[in-house]
DNA sequence: GGAGATTGCTTTACATCTAAACTACCTGCG
DNA sequence: CGCAGGTAGTTTAGATGTAAAGCAATCTCC
């Protein structure tokens, strides 16, 4: 994610406050995403595309085909694709075509990437917590409440269809 | 930006309802910037990162190194070289290396990439208005605000000195 | 003046991501 | 049956991003 964007050509002032809104909005989320990987890199060599995926796959054991993962990603086919590869190759998923469709690919963890996923869960965890732990209560139910507006607000007149 | 994560191994309740506020963050961030990504790619051809560089040299007329470039980006030395690469071979951005300091790239807008960067930020500005727009003027400030906060806390502990 | 550190940028190797074209398989319908 | 059309994945080409190594110009300090 990228920052920074314009202020040139206000036109009227609302748009310039939502402008400042935006940019402020995707400062706040680049920052942290970029801290937790970083810290996620340095300390386990993991990119959080990689410990996303094993999340998907450690909440459902019996595994998930590749474009179950994609939709829950909300990245492309080909993307997923590459991921799994390289963690094939690491020995942290398995793969194998389903016999009864062999269209479907079904993915799951190794005991290893289970193992590695775990260890990453409870620290990634912490690191939230710490990131995030300074606001109150209050702030966080309001917080919480007001990003739901806005992504509500923007799905319309988006026929994106996120997760929600 | 990637989505999803973890729910698992929640330890304590704070640290599950502060992950799904991380989560809440993130995606809302992400949905609205893959929307303007996939706007300003199908109207003017060009991505965030070209937008946002473009949008730099917008706001400073007589050129931007490629270092202070890179600091406001808030990406690495070695994207900027290739953005402003691919930027001089469309004949949007002109490099001449400053003759006081023969280490220095001078980059600047030309009469094109100026007058594209206008018709894109007009647009750029109605889009987020419209993603954006919903929000009362109320909500609005009580978003800026919690947001600011959220980012201040964030960055103790870090050593980023992000643009802030 | 000049050795050594620093600064500014590029290069390299690679991961991650998209869009679009392609392949393989399944399903439904005549 | 047999093929038309949809579905699941892969492949390809290319952009964007990082980290780390390298290079050249400048600065520092004796």
């Amino acid at each position: 994610m990228t920052e920074a964007e314009i202020t040139s050509s206000p036109h009227d002032e609302r748009t310039a406050e939502l402008l400042r809104l935006w940019l402020r909005l995707l400062g706040t989320t680049t920052a942290i995403e970029r801290e937790l990987a970083q810290r996620m890199r340095q300390r386990f060599g993991c990119s959080l595309a990689r410990f996303d995926l094993m999340a998907q796959l450690a909440k459902s054991r019996d595994g998930l085909t590749m474009g179950e993962l994609s939709r829950r990603l909300m990245v492309t086919n080909g993307n997923v694709t590459g991921l799994v590869r390289r963690l094939v190759e690491e020995g942290l998923v398995v793969r194998e075509s389903d016999p009864d469709d062999r269209r479907l690919q079904r993915v799951r963890l190794t005991a290893d990437g289970l193992a590695l996923f775990g260890r990453m869960a409870v620290v990634h965890g912490r690191w939230v917590t710490e990131l995030l732990g300074d606001l109150g209560p209050e702030e966080r139910r309001a917080l919480s409440a007001l990003l739901a507006r806005v992504k509500a607000a923007a799905m319309q007149g988006t026929d994106d269809r996120g997760t929600a």
